[in-house]
DNA sequence: AACATTTATTTACGCGCGTTAAATTTATAT
DNA sequence: ATATAAATTTAACGCGCGTAAATAAATGTT
């Protein structure tokens, strides 16, 4: 393997000794291109060690490899593994994902969606910030460039919505806690960011009231997105001020579930199902800590798999739709209860 | 505000009636050109709300405003966190940074490397996988590219080193646990895949050594970036077979110590720094959720602002001194004891 | 061997912008 | 008003590659 370096296809072209198009042919498609001139080059790659340029390839192509994958909090792991499935499908299938995060900030959302425009991507995967989000800018956003949303959904923004169903999450938690023998309260922050969580409320109250089951709602206050710490102050000051109306709790998701735990781990009150325990804890989301949780956690959990296969395949076809889909898909996938320790 | 779509800078320049080098003198500092022609850029900028490509851009810059950001595992939320303040900091010193996750991969991480040299970046902050990363390859990028390595250390690769002082991390939480009365042994996998693993273990036995007591290493298996399941599962095996040589455990990180406190609190053992308590458990790197734990985590925290301004401010002395620096700082911040509930 | 077909080469232009040098205009100082 | 400095415009090239059309060479067919 010799050392020299190359700065471009054209220096590459004229080392193996091809003319640098049917170069070009070739990165774009090995099999393009007869197998003898085939063999030359990847001898001379073995010899040179090139690779193309890919950003100065996108710049060109009349449709590029590169897909943009947006989520709205990387530090919150319920993104970063999503995220991660979504990456590991674009590589998979070839593409160059490139990952961005909003840090819950519109400003940078706005940024994000700017950049993804110079990379040209042939699509975007798009988790926004939700009611945080820059409506009109997201909306421009999605006319230009073919995106797929997830996670959040805004009504009639982008060309599909691929998430969860938030009355399967609720539907499923509800019933199974008041089939068991209480009476659950719904546990959420007081002005929720995630247009996931008002779902969520109001699957609560709609089962509540097909179960024939008064609703109690605890609101809690709390700013930005650490939920933990949020659901940790919440439930100090609820437990201590006895304003639990049932000894069930339901929690918006498990962030704020974790910081209940904990809160209740402070204070000496015991959770779980028996009935020797002070109150029972349930969610939705099952993150990825919910399993370590003490007691662990009994959540309604997202199909990761199938809402990353399916936002995936659904960009794939848009892709090849030439970016337009006949009409928007709203594709939601259905909870599975875990039952574990809390309730 | 005109609906009009500006395709290119030469379309702005004709529209705003500047010429196109001014505007693209503009872009690059508004301050260098004359205040009369800032204004009317301004505000045709308004009017057309146009903004030049960020990858052409930098295609042709002799210095691009590029920064990438590469971690080993971005769904562990300590990367993840360590991955938002590099951003922040990168950002608010107008650059671009892009992040990327090697998801634990070797292939993955030399991936990232190429595509790291389409992006021709500044500069980059390299957090590498470690042992299993391809020596060869990170070096050779790094002579290529001005990089900066943290979190884990490669001997003489990059010009910069910036971590933590894993001697400072481990000192602390041995001196603490054995001054209050116990001895700690140390749980840790088999073969850690950080580097830093190896260092605590070494600075467990230098301080054991110091204090004149005995050392107790305990080792599980365990493959892999699951570290909370590894630790759960290694506890479950070692303390229902009464395998614990001490009944203080000091473990080598807090993913590890979250899965050992879940199976203490499955097996009913009682963690805590109360003579009544079975164990005490103490940890290493306060992980975001390290405070949330049942109970809550002793642990010696990282100084995650220090490392992160430390090490986006050696990169941009690096950058600006044209990707040399004389010497290769190695540059470890000490750890500060937490104490909380477990130990 | 003559023809048709496939594949490769040559040539040239385009992408969206940085950058430079020379020519020209504008602002500031005297 | 004139000299001088500063900013702008014009013109042109370069970055690293895609792509298209015309031409040449290799391969396949009868």
């Amino acid at each position: 393997m010799s050392h020299q370096k190359i700065r471009n296809m054209e220096e590459f072209a004229t080392l193996s000794g091809i003319s640098r198009p049917t170069i070009s042919k070739y990165f774009n498609d090995p099999d393009s291109v007869r197998s003898s001139t085939r063999t030359k080059i990847e001898s001379a790659l073995k010899e040179y060690d090139y690779r193309p340029n890919i950003y100065a390839m996108n710049q060109n192509r009349r449709l590029t490899k590169n897909i943009g994958i947006v989520v709205p909090y990387l530090a919150d792991p319920f993104f970063a593994e999503i995220a991660r499935v979504l990456e590991r499908r674009c590589i998979d299938a070839g593409f160059t994902p490139t990952l961005f995060s909003s840090h819950g900030e519109q400003g940078l959302e706005n940024a994000i969606l700017d950049t993804l425009r110079s990379l040209k991507p042939a699509g975007v995967l798009l988790a926004p910030l939700g009611r945080a989000s820059d409506r009109k800018y997201v909306e421009q956003f999605c006319r230009d460039v073919p995106t797929i949303l997830f996670d959040s959904n805004i009504e009639g923004v982008g060309a599909a919505f691929v998430g969860s169903d938030n009355f399967s999450f609720v539907s499923q938690t509800v019933e199974y806690l008041s089939r068991t023998g209480n009476v659950p309260c719904f546990f959420e922050m007081r002005d929720p960011a995630n247009p996931n969580a008002n779902k969520r409320r109001h699957a609560y109250l709609e089962m509540m009231r097909r179960l024939d089951l008064e609703p109690h709602i605890v609101k809690i206050d709390g700013m930005g997105w650490g939920f933990e710490e949020i659901g940790r102050q919440g439930a100090l000051k609820v437990l201590s001020d006895k304003l639990l109306p049932t000894k069930t709790v339901l929690c918006s998701n498990d962030r704020l579930a974790i910081g209940f735990l904990s809160a209740c781990y402070e204070l000496g009150v015991t959770v779980g199902r028996d009935e020797a325990c002070d109150i029972r804890v349930a969610s939705h989301d099952d993150h990825p800590y919910s399993r370590f949780t003490c007691p662990s956690l009994t959540t309604a959990a997202h199909d990761y798999e199938s809402v990353a296969d399916h936002a995936v395949e659904t960009l794939f076809q848009l892709i090849e739709a030439g970016g337009k889909l006949n009409n928007r898909e709203e594709r939601l996938f259905a909870a599975r209860l875990i039952m574990r320790g809390s309730a």
